[in-house]
DNA sequence: GATCTGTCGGAAAACGTATTCCACCACCTA
DNA sequence: TAGGTGGTGGAATACGTTTTCCGACAGATC
């Protein structure tokens, strides 16, 4: 229908030539902000930029503005579903601002995690959210290169990680899972164990101290605790162990996060137990799979999708320096966990 | 330690400056690429760089060199775990072949998707990829935009979708069905109903059709066709549905989705029967899901990651104009569709 | 010793857009 | 009617890179 003009798109020149208006006249009428061109250019401008198929070149226009309409969003690993649902709330946000998100994972890696960020300067993102806490290890090397990025002008978000010094969303870890141990106790269990993630991970040692923290304050004495991968695989791979060793009169599994539940839920199945029954397991999290599997995972629910989004609102906002926000959790009981006779 | 200019980065000719050579030289020396400059400069202006904390502005770079390091992946749900794989595949993929990842989410809109396709045309990506199968309406619109995007230099690749004329990858849904209704067959099962999505989704009509058509070829006459959505949510309403209408002698539900079929065995569960026992469900993707949940389902093994990947290298690779790749599924039985003793 | 060849550095143009600056015109006011 | 005022269009410049082009110089060949 229109003239293809092989291998290169039409460019802002060709909309201006084709409209019979200078570059400038055409680059006002199609962003229409600062100035206002009459009615009759406008149309005409408009119309070959239709008809050119014409879609304005955001590298070019990121350098002429000093300014990029991106945001970076780097997660460890997308295909867990944690991870997927912060990182929808964030594109939800981005696309309703208008912007585009680009997405880099780390795999857990710390070394990559700040070849990542390195590289992302590059793009100048107008803001770069990290999900995910992060091995303590790392931080002043990865410090060192945000904080270049926001002397730059750049914009910080962080989420679940309250340790750096940027704009925070973040749940209370230890003070749910007190909650969580609380809720269990009142439940008749006596006798945990707790399956937790390296213990460089603050998240995972938040939670494990919390549970423990919330078992003390009820009377009872400590928990067995059992150290693995944040995984499924970790889970499972703990909860087998655990079984191997000898439950000892253990009533009740808590697994530092749902997916290591769930995979303690597979172990035991495995085992040829009956989760729930023989042994009741808890997660954290609430991750939509927590009512997918039987029995029901008793879990703390976290709004992983609102933290993504109000991360996003966050690095836009100029006001927040430091800022954290905390998300309410909630304690679900469910089927996995059900109440002792005893 | 060094001068932080505040407002902005350092430039290329900052460090050039900073090493007393011409912005030419240091730009040389920093790609290294095309010709070589003297051991002496090269190494002056790594040492500046590396003071000044340079990251070089690839908005600029890509204009000046018209074309960017980026790679523009469209999905339909990223909180969906099928769509989360194959994202994990494509971004591990791009990676590894130094690329950076945008990503938008359609939220199965046809018009979303439209609007995606056209913005991002404007970031220049070297390749977009859809993943996910798309309404046959939007296919005219969707075309043109994507005709433009490829005149003007740019790859497609697809995933799961072999009716646009690019690189695919997909699977074979409709003979994997076949075959899942084949070892259904075999398992002693007689009567069947099928949950499927809307009718203009390729993909599900593919799955269903060729379940059908290989419950034909069993010589078992036709099974009872329930629409709904493409989600979790979806599976449960139209299993639901189903009971409330009465099984009429159905043993076996088949969901052309795994998510669909879990939520199809909430629905079980919810209305007090055991999934397996009182009927059994089968799915399709194998998703980690499918063997979390209780009983493990039984499904159709969907190689999503590797679908990711694959696609990736696709739209990377010069060649292959229409090419289309084909990656093997397998059939899984598990305890969601026992043996029947009959 | 003169010319040719090859290498390396810098000046300048290019990429596609936004924006500043200036000229122009119409209209309104005194 | 003269002078101001506000709005509109275009030429030119800027953004931060890459790349072309040209000059300078060193070594090799005759």
């Amino acid at each position: 229908m229109t003239e293809a003009p092989t291998g290169s798109s039409p460019t802002l020149r060709d909309v201006a030539t084709e409209a019979g208006v200078s570059a400038a006249t055409a680059s006002r009428a199609l962003n229409g902000s600062t100035r206002n061109v009459s009615a009759e250019k406008l149309a005409l401008v408009l119309q070959a930029a239709a008809k050119l198929g014409y879609a304005p070149n955001l590298s070019a226009q990121a350098t002429a503005r000093g300014s990029t309409k991106t945001v970076a969003l780097i997660v460890h690993d997308i295909a867990d579903p944690y991870f997927a649902a912060i990182a929808a709330g964030a594109i939800e946000g981005a696309e309703a601002a208008g912007l585009t998100v680009t997405m880099a994972v780390t795999d857990r890696s710390p070394e990559r995690e700040l070849e990542i960020v390195s590289t992302l300067r590059g793009h100048r993102p107008h803001a770069i959210i990290l999900a995910g806490s992060r091995i303590a290890d790392d931080e002043d090397a990865l410090a060192g290169e945000l904080r270049a990025y926001e002397a730059a002008g750049g914009r910080v978000a962080v989420v679940s990680q309250p340790s750096l010094p940027y704009g925070t969303v973040t749940v209370d870890n230890r003070r749910a899972a007190e909650e969580l141990a609380a809720a269990l106790v009142a439940h008749g269990y006596r006798r945990f164990a707790v399956l937790h993630g390296p213990p460089a991970l603050r998240t995972s040692r938040d939670r494990a101290e919390g549970f423990v923290a919330g078992l003390a304050a009820a009377g009872i004495a400590g928990a067995e605790q059992v150290g693995t991968g944040f995984t499924e695989d970790g889970g499972h791979a703990a909860m087998t162990r655990l079984l191997d060793r000898g439950l000892d009169g253990v009533e009740l599994v808590f697994a530092v996060n749902d997916v290591m539940a769930i995979g303690a839920l597979r172990a035991l199945r495995d085992a040829g137990l009956v989760p729930g029954r023989d042994l009741a397991v808890a997660g954290f999290d609430d991750i939509s799979a927590a009512t997918d599997v039987d029995p029901a995972l008793t879990t703390v629910g976290v709004p992983m999708r609102a933290m993504g989004r109000r991360a996003l609102d966050l690095a836009l906002a100029d006001a927040a320096e430091g800022e954290v926000v905390w998300l309410p959790t909630t304690v679900v009981l469910r089927e996995s966990t059900p109440r002792r006779p005893g």
